[in-house]
DNA sequence: CATTTGACCAATTTCGTATTTCGGTCCAAA
DNA sequence: TTTGGACCGAAATACGAAATTGGTCAAATG
């Protein structure tokens, strides 16, 4: 059986552009990456891309529509194993930490035009984010120890304060605090009993 | 009583000078202000400024901790009054909502020089968003539905989905989705009731 | 008919350079 | 102790010329 059995062949060489400008757009960023730059890529004239394409934005979204639309497709495999709703959102939380790791080469070559501006915020921000922590935590512990709280898991009242600031970060600022937090892959478990419980 | 038998003169002036930088940077920016342009609006000359602060990025940083200052005064002021731990991250979290509201002149100057570069990022990041949302709504819903979950409050499951992606998004990426929920700062009450629950 | 190409265009970017501005220093003056 | 004017080096700016780039189009290819 052969490819063209199955894609038409306009769908492969839609593919071929599209793995060829993701290669360059995680090397060289969208910038850098030039038209012609893809059309060599991929063995074409320039022109060529855009009987396929209308314009390079297109290419840069087809790119990043199917990165994530990768990411979707793994969480809704994970997904569907999952028996309990609660596996479940574990599973996904899994494939979204995970990830976004390997979204990262991309992501990151997009952000770095940002980060060089972005530095001094962030810095600011992560500075005042350990504060915020601090507060929460100091709550969450006085709340545990007048038993008003109970504790779960295995207590880690540092990931619930951090959890807790993070989604008031997340919701309110579009420059959220850096997740810089240690083994946060390894926590998956224990980060959704902390917010699923919220829904029990 | 005279204010310079409680402050020092050059607090007073520190105040102002900080006070006058503050007024600028929310109006032009941290970049498009200038030393000079500090100097003009406390009435001094240029040089007398490095006499109180060493540079103009500790004019910046002392504008921008007096701000978060401010907020952590008020929020402190709130916890003390509220009896429970719940009701004190409920305070927290009304300050914290309600004053990134106040801060926001402040910090859209700093933001509007990334806006530019991160649109892109960021209109791609809320397309995919809501996906995400929905993804994990119907896993919850779910749970509802067999009894896995149970309602709280007012069982508001869109609210519930939100938060969980928000934190999600918090955590793993300094680029975050925007906060475009509706009424954010009227649902205080119902968001630290499902973030709370994760405690008990 | 489906696909490719090279010539071409307008707009943007780049570049080189002259000039200005700005953050910061120093010292005399008050 | 505090201020302001002269001054410095580095960085930003202005700006016109030249090169690039995203995108178009008609002709060519098969």
């Amino acid at each position: 059986m052969v490819m063209t059995e199955i894609l038409q062949k306009d769908e492969i060489i839609t593919a071929e552009i599209v793995a060829g400008a993701r290669t360059l757009f995680e090397k060289f960023g969208l910038k850098k990456t030039t038209m012609e730059d893809i059309a060599r890529e991929v063995g074409k004239g320039k022109s060529s891309l855009y009987y396929y394409f209308p314009s390079k934005y297109e290419i840069f979204e087809a790119v990043v529509n199917q990165e994530i639309g990768e990411l979707f497709k793994t969480a809704y495999k994970a997904i569907e194993k999952a028996t309990t709703a609660k596996d479940k959102l574990k599973a996904y939380t899994r494939v979204r930490l995970g990830k976004i790791n390997k979204m990262a080469n991309l992501s990151q070559v997009i952000k770095n035009d940002l980060m060089d501006n972005m530095e001094v915020v962030l810095k600011i921000k992560k500075k005042h984010a350990a504060t915020q922590v601090k507060m929460v935590k100091q709550i969450i512990a006085e709340g545990v120890a007048k038993g008003e709280f109970k504790k779960i898991g295995d207590g880690d009242i540092d990931l619930t304060a951090f959890l807790f600031t993070a989604t008031l970060t997340g919701i309110s600022n579009p420059l959220c605090i850096d997740g810089e937090f240690p083994d946060l892959s390894q926590k998956v478990d224990e980060i959704v009993d902390v917010m699923v419980e919220g829904i029990k």
